[in-house]
This record gives structure tokens, sequence and C-alpha cells, in this order.
DNA sequence: AATCGTTACGAAAACGGTTGAGATTTTAGT
DNA sequence: ACTAAAATCTCAACCGTTTTCGTAACGATT
């Protein structure tokens, strides 16, 4: 009923408990026909090593924390797919919590984590997370973190990103190829990184193809659980504000697809009165109608990177080496769909 | 750098181990002034225990695991949501597993997490699971285990489902009552129980309403990854089949989404010509157009209520008691959208 | 016969906390 | 003053493994 443990092994077979620690993990100084004899009893009895035991003789929990700010996103869940696959592969099991953007929760989650004693922590901020004590504490207890996606330049660490200014840049540069004059862009919350950077490639491919940059075709939204009646909300002040625009570049896909409702439902055509460009590339993206041209943002790869980053950095820790601080940058690609056709 | 233990503040105070160790624990048997000394020396310290010392003592985990078919998943990406925040509130970490829908993984991880001795296990079935001795396995060790969503009848243990018979019986009669007279389905793999349950509601209904039930009017899909492809697919054999059919009900929403597809581009007009209801409510479906009916199926309060479930057997294994099964059903209600409008 | 080197195993400490059973001191009751 | 009863604290075992160090046995070497 209960587990057996070595204890229980060694007392059938006569010998100490040692041994069969040691048989079992094929130590030299144990002879061979005793290491069969415990290796036969072991799996006769189904032995399976206390992890609770080794993990606190070992020191190590063979757990990795994550963090996010939510688990029910096509982005995310993508993130998570491809660090709960690279874990299982080298044994680490992954814990997940959700910071709901909330800095004050990240801060609680992150102490959890810290408490549970994971070996590592690969994490995406919150939005609204400026100030980055909370973060600096891990560093403090030798655990190796890793940030994705929201980074923050504030710390030292290794980052797994994709050039969104670069990205944007496509993107914008995209509908100029395309014919576009005048180019409106849905930008994401003012603090976090990438979408300062996807604003900032925006304008840089404006101004390098001669096309004017007007702040006040920038619209702002929060990109949270919203995202989708904002992006109508934010089509439906564009079109009463600029009946000029053919163009929009969008910071997250699930905000174009609100645009596109609201374009759709003003009888605005897309793409002969206005194309759009979305970013991440979501699955619905590809089966609304019109399908939506967007950047795909390599979730899984992602998720993949940032556990084999943190891997690699729990490994040197353990051999007491110096870190070394990689900042990983995932290449984007547009994908080209209806509504720039 | 490295964590405060007990000792640590034992010799700084001149007093025992388990002294500190009672008084942060509130014992009664520990002076008042004690308590105090104790108490704000380990939180000038940032006294944290260490889970895997309390875990190995205590022989718990505080932590359950979660076993799905398929992280990116709107449906489960929202159960893991649910069972995430509700094991949070309840001191519970959960490590996620995916099986891939492949019932050797789905061995493998039950393993995983037996040998990491979670408190508990929270798993919807992969398609391809008929028989469960690896499920049985769980029992033995005394270890509770929920089942939700993809549940089966061999085994007796909680379960968390809805009502698919029921409810499949209410999407095909919202199509009957909008007035279609021949009904086609698209139904899921041949093996899970509530791909089962919604081809009989489907059946059910029809027979109620004076229908007559054909079964070349029954299409198979697996519903995995290529689930939009296989809508399109199974819409354009429909279609070549079956000229006459004026509704279907589709066991996914995505698959819907493909066929949906598929009927716009043949030109065949959605509500006009024939009506689709869908199955889950997957965001997706209400933002997309035609935006489609469908059943919604609370991803979110299954993975609470799974949760809860399986802390009061937690609760209940840990007195001694014996638990006793539930057959959890939650309501599901029609969406109705401009599919069936 | 003393020394040495192998080989094969065991004893015991450690990891960091928990907890019941004493031990010691203080307080109360007569 | 003497004892019973509280009140407070310490001991020590324990959870299941890992790992260092010690040593017994035995044949080989000098």
């Amino acid at each position: 009923m209960k587990p057996v443990t070595l204890k229980q092994i060694a007392e059938r077979l006569n010998m100490s408990v040692s041994t069969v620690s040691k048989a079992l993990k094929d130590y030299p100084d144990i002879g061979v026909d005793t290491k069969k004899r415990v290796r036969d009893l072991a799996r006769s009895l189904n032995y399976k090593p206390n992890s609770l035991a080794v993990n606190l003789r070992t020191n190590e929990s063979k757990t990795v924390g994550l963090i996010i700010p939510e688990i029910v996103h096509h982005f995310f869940s993508n993130v998570i797919k491809g660090i709960v696959s690279r874990a299982e592969k080298k044994g680490y099991l992954v814990i997940i919590l959700q910071s709901d953007e909330s800095n004050e929760l990240e801060r609680k989650q992150i102490e959890l984590l810290l408490n549970q004693r994971v070996d590592g922590i690969i994490i995406s901020l919150a939005n609204d997370t400026d100030q980055c004590d909370h973060i600096e504490g891990v560093f403090k207890q030798q655990i190796p973190l890793v940030m994705f996606d929201k980074v923050s330049k504030r710390i030292d660490c290794s980052k797994v990103v994709i050039d969104d200014r670069k990205a944007a840049y496509e993107a914008t540069k995209h509908l100029i190829d395309k014919g576009c004059k005048r180019i409106a862009h849905f930008r994401g919350a003012l603090t976090p990184l990438n979408s300062i950077d996807r604003f900032m490639g925006y304008r840089t491919a404006l101004l390098d193809h001669g096309l004017e940059f007007d702040p006040s075709l920038v619209y702002i939204c929060a990109c949270d659980d919203r995202s989708f009646e904002e992006g109508k909300e934010n089509a439906k002040k564009l079109l009463e504000d600029h009946r000029d625009v053919d163009g929009v570049f969008i910071n997250t896909d699930l905000v174009a697809i609100g645009a596109l409702t609201e374009f759709k439902n003003q009888g605005v055509r897309v793409p002969e009165d206005i194309k759009v460009v979305g970013f991440s590339n979501w699955f619905m993206s590809s089966v609304i109608s019109p399908s939506l041209t967007t950047i795909d943002q390599p979730g899984f790869r992602m998720g993949e990177t940032a556990f084999d980053q943190l891997f690699i950095e729990i490994e040197t820790l353990k051999k007491g080496k110096d870190l070394i601080f990689k900042n990983i940058e995932l290449e984007t690609k547009l994908i080209e769909r209806e509504t720039t056709g």
C-alpha cells in the first residue's frame, strides 16, 4: 500500500540501507551479485525512490516555476507547452502560476516558488511591473531566472525575446509596400518594453519611408482581457477622427480582430479601404474572414529556448561556476493574409 | 545567501530547534515572550521553512498533478486557470503535464507524478485511453484522483463533467426549433465518452421530434490538432453527399469553424442554407463572422470544481476516512448567435 | 609473519524540519 | 512547607536518501 523504501529492501535482503542505495545507483564498490539481488527485488517490489527525500538530501527539487500574466492566451499557452515539453525531457517538472498582470501577485508567487525550493524560475513580467526588487531576491538565493517576452532592462539575467522593433518595422513596411500612405497604430500599454519597441519600429518604418509620423494616429490599449472590445473601441474612434487612414498596424491579433469587427459593422472594407496587420499570429487569425496578416511570434520555441537556457544555468550553478547571461532573440516572420491582400 | 534554517535561529537565541519550530507554529506549550522573540528574529532574518524538509516529514508535497491532452486549447487552458487559481488559494501548487492524446505518455506521466509524491491528481483522459490499469495504480498508493471532461466509466472516482447528452440534445433541438429538417452531425472520435454522449443526444433529439435518424449524416473527426482541416474536409464531403442538409451539429467549435470556412468557400450561406451549432464556446466563436451558435462548456468552473473536489478528498484521506466519490455535472447553456440566426 | 592492496560492505552523519514524551521550572492549593 | 498541577522548554526519534569514511576479510607480496 505505502510505497516501498530502501529500508524495507535492506531488511528483506539482510543488508544495510547504504548497500541497497549504492547498488541501485551502480556504485563500483558493490559486488555484482549483490547488485543483481538488490535490483531484482527492487524491481519486483516496484521500488521508486521517494523524491521528497532525494530532494531534501540533494537540495534540488527538479522542478522549475513558471509565472505568466495570463494562462488563457494563445501565445502563453504555446510557451507553456514549449517549456513543459523540454522540461519533461530533462526530468524536470513545471509549476505554473498566473500573475494576472498584477505586480503584487507576482511578488507573492515568486516567494511561493522560492519557498518551494524550485531549481529555477521562468517569468514573463506583468504589465504593471516596473520595479523589480522581488526579482533581485531570486538571485540572492542563487536561483537562476530567465525572462521571456515581457522582460525588464533593469534586471541582469538571461532573456528570450523577439526583436519587437524589427518585427514592427517589418509589419509597417509591409503596409507601406502595399500602398498605404496614412498608417495608424494601436499600441499596447505604456510600460511594457515590447509595446514600446513595437511602437518604435512602427515610427521608424514611417520615417524611413518618407511618411509623416502623426502622434494622433497612435491609440493605446491595455491588451488585457478586454482586448477585443478595445479593438472595437479604438477602431470606432479611429474612424471618427481619421477617415483618411488606409492602414493600421495593431499591437495584438485579438485587438486587431476587434478592430476588424468594427470595420465590418461600419461597412469599411478590408483590405480595400483599410489594410490591417496584427501581431502574434494567434490561431484564430488564420480562420477568420478576412484572415489576418500578422507577425508570427514563436511561442512554442520561446518556451523551449527559455527552458533550455534555464537548464544550462541550473547546471552551471550546480558546478559552482559563474553564470553567463544571454540575450536570445528569436526570429519572427510576417504572415501575409487577406487583410493586406 | 543560503536560506536561514531553524537551527541558525535557535543558536542565535540560545534555545533548541524544537522550541523555535513550535514557537513559529504557535504551539500552546511555548511562552508568549519566547514566541515573540523567535518570531521577531525569524521575520528579520526572513526565515521561510524549507518545504522540501517539511514535505518529507509530513509526507505531503502540497502539490497536485494535472494531466491534460493538450495545453494549447481554449477549453483546457481555462481548466488550468481554474485549477491553478483554486489551488493557490488553498496553498497548493500545480504541476502540469501534457499527454498529447497518447495513452502511453499518460502512463509515464502518472508514474512521474506518483514518484514526485503529489498529493492528488486531476486528469482528462487521452482519446485513445480505454484500459486504465495505470489509473488503478494511483488508488493503490492512496492518492486521490479526479477526472474531468474526458472520463472513464471503468474507474471508480470523482468526476467533473457536463451532461454532454443533454447539451447535445439541446443543441440539436435548437436546430429543429429553427426549422431544420435534415440535420447532420460531425462527431468526435469513437472511444471518448463525451463524444459518444453528444452523438446520443443528437440522435435522441431527432427521434423525439419525429425526424429520421440517418447514419450517413454522421461524420467522424478526431478533434486533434487538425480539427480545423477536418471541419473543412467533412463539410466538403457533406456537401457532396447530401445537398439537402439544412443544419449541422458539430462536436467542437474549431471543427465547426473549419466547416463554416468551407461553406463560405463553396458559396453556401449560413444560416440561410445551413444552420450550424458548435460545442464548447471557444472565445473565437464569438468574434468570427457569422458568429457561431454553440454550447458553453464552463472550463474555468470545471477546473475550480475539480480542484475543490480533489482537495476534499485529500483532506478526507488525511483524516483516515473513506472517500465518497462524487459525479458532478455542471450546467451548460446554449449561446445563440448568428449561425442559427 | 608482517605488510599491503583489494574488494565488498556497513555505520553514521547529514539534509531541515516535526512532534510526542519527558524534564525542569514555576505557580497554586492546602 | 509540601505537594500537585501548570507552564515551558528540551530530547530524541523520525521522514527516506545520499555519501563519506571506516573496516573486515582475503589473497598477494616482501
